[in-house]
DNA sequence: ATGAAAGCGCTAACAT
DNA sequence: ATGTTAGCGCTTTCAT
């Protein structure tokens, strides 16, 4: 019943066998053990709480059975369910998963990166927010990016298809007579970099001939309280937006709901599309028309990815885009309706 | 710029110095370093890329800097919250947190009890569900516990007031004229003991002589899933309560939207009180009267008392319990009304 | 200020 | 089937 300190050495002391055989004992690779043999090292185990270090145990195998998931907000649906289909994928093949947790901040990242280097873990499974991809090349462990932060072909990633799924929420909004379109997003990044979503807003604006003001393109960080300054933001233009293409669901509907408060009546007064598909997005009034990803999916293919990568540290990295899919709810007016 | 496997040794021999002068570089620990070999140290390290292993020098040292705070639902903001407070205060002191998520899952807290027990963390901040305390107490590593499962008094524990804020709810419902309460919430746990939230119910239940019809006694799983079910057992309830206690915001939301789809308004046809008070009972309509727990306050809490207990294993275990406080919103009916 | 050497607790040849 | 031994990569006396 004792707990912490003891050791092997001691438990083959009082099993009366040598270090070795408690070690094929614990280590369940199976080294042949007698039953009798077998029977006494357990019963000094259960009598002295022996349990193994696997410090030690890793130092010596040099496998950890350990995947670090770095996320940058749990609370977020989306995210802790990606955390959560790769957990389940990982912990079949016999790994525990930990996650981090970033919470959009460099400084956190930056945190979770140095952990990462310190041996620790088998595999790590990651978003990055700043796309800092030195830092990531200099990981040392099997690492696959969630998120296709960046152009990199030497990481394996697995992420939806930004440029796809902005094009789709911008398309829906054209569609509906929208000519006047925001969109709020983070930029974020060591690289100076447009975000994916930013650019591939850039891209089609262009394309149509829509109004580039600089105004148009807001940038908050992808939270409740973000929606809320984009709000404030958005109130003081000098000439409204006929609509906003958020860059996740909890901003669009915490703007949903400020601008509520605020009397304007989304789907109606102004038009709203997010991205993700949370499960809120169906429950807020009016629902939020949004761009569905898979997370499941793309959780259990981060961990798939992984697997293999772990197998197999020289294998060609691959890179994996799932496509987004638009749910139509309520948040966006139709403007066609307005002119007949 | 390579990145594995390269140790100390290596540097020390790039960098023309012995292992010690390399690791009293790395460290941290200022050893005394002449600058010069400060210089050729740090010039090594970078050329090699090298990491220090953190599995080696926890063997050595005894030390991880690492704790593992484990919660039951990570996409349940009151549970993110109180894992980021509880991080923030950790990540302060030196200490790096990754987070386990159970998902109420008996068999995935059975697991992190076995990743705790390896010696990896120096500190654990667990809440469980299970209320397995034999396991908890073998984890050998200082531990506290959030959220007042159990009576227990040998390990730190800090929690809210289960049973004043289980009372506050009933008795919020009781002013308003509810006589038919029932109280949707989880029986989990090896220990076969009803939980505290229900036993505060039947103490309630019995001191003001209400019906105690066991009918009235809904178990089903905190979450979205539970709720709807909750509502799809309570519709077939052949005498339906005033009035529902929700073990959590989650469950209680969930119940409400599921309660609306099937033509019931709760605030008038039903009441229903949360706990925890998340934001989005603030957000769903009707809002949702629930109680707040200080989330922060637990999560810092939490780890100020781990913080101390890893300064000192055999400190004399704390029991700290916040109080619980109503928010008043509309989802409850005022019967009394009524019958005026 | 620096190096040599011992050892943290474990596993894995290798020998028996 | 079991024990002996070396060593994973680091830190830490102890000398110098």
């Amino acid at each position: 019943m004792a707990s912490q300190k003891v050791n092997i050495h001691e438990v083959a002391r009082l099993a009366g066998v040598s270090k070795s055989t408690v070690s094929r004992v614990v280590s369940e690779r199976g080294g042949s053990v007698s039953p009798k043999a077998l029977e006494a090292v357990n019963a000094a185990i259960k009598e002295l709480g022996y349990a193994r270090n696997a410090l030690a145990a890793s130092l010596r195998t040099q496998r950890t059975y350990l995947v670090l998931v770095m996320v940058p907000d749990i609370a977020n649906p989306f995210w802790s369910e990606v955390a959560r289909a790769a957990q389940d994928r990982l912990e079949a093949e016999g790994y525990s998963v930990v996650v981090g947790n970033t919470d959009w901040s460099e400084a956190r990242e930056a945190r979770y990166y140095e952990l990462a280097r310190s041996g620790r873990f088998d595999g790590l499974a990651l978003n990055s927010v700043t796309g800092d991809m030195e830092s990531i090349k200099g990981l040392g462990s099997p690492t696959v990016l969630i998120g296709e932060r960046s152009e990199e072909l030497e990481i394996d990633t697995v992420g939806s298809d930004t440029r796809q799924a902005t094009r789709l929420a911008l398309e829906y909004l054209y569609e509906r007579g929208h000519r006047r379109i925001a969109i709020a997003t983070s930029e974020y990044g060591t690289e100076r970099v447009l975000s994916r979503r930013r650019r591939a807003y850039d891209e089609f604006v262009s394309e149509r001939g829509l109004p580039a003001d600089p105004e148009l393109a807001i940038s908050v960080r992808l939270s409740a309280e973000g929606g809320r300054e984009l709000v404030r933001r958005f109130l003081e233009l000098r000439e409204r937006p006929d609509a906003i293409f958020c860059g996740n669901d909890i901003l669009a509907i915490a703007a949903l709901d400020a601008f509520k408060a605020a009397g304007l009546e989304p789907g109606r007064d102004v038009s709203i599309v997010g991205m993700d598909d949370i499960p809120a997005a169906a429950q807020c009034r009016p629902g939020l028309t949004t761009v569905r990803k898979p997370r499941q999916l793309l959780g259990a293919a981060a961990a798939e990815r992984l697997l293999e990568r772990m197998r197999d540290p020289e294998a060609q990295a691959e890179r994996l885009l799932f496509p987004g899919e638009l749910v139509e709810r309520g948040s966006v007016a139709d403007k066609r309706k307005d002119r007949r």
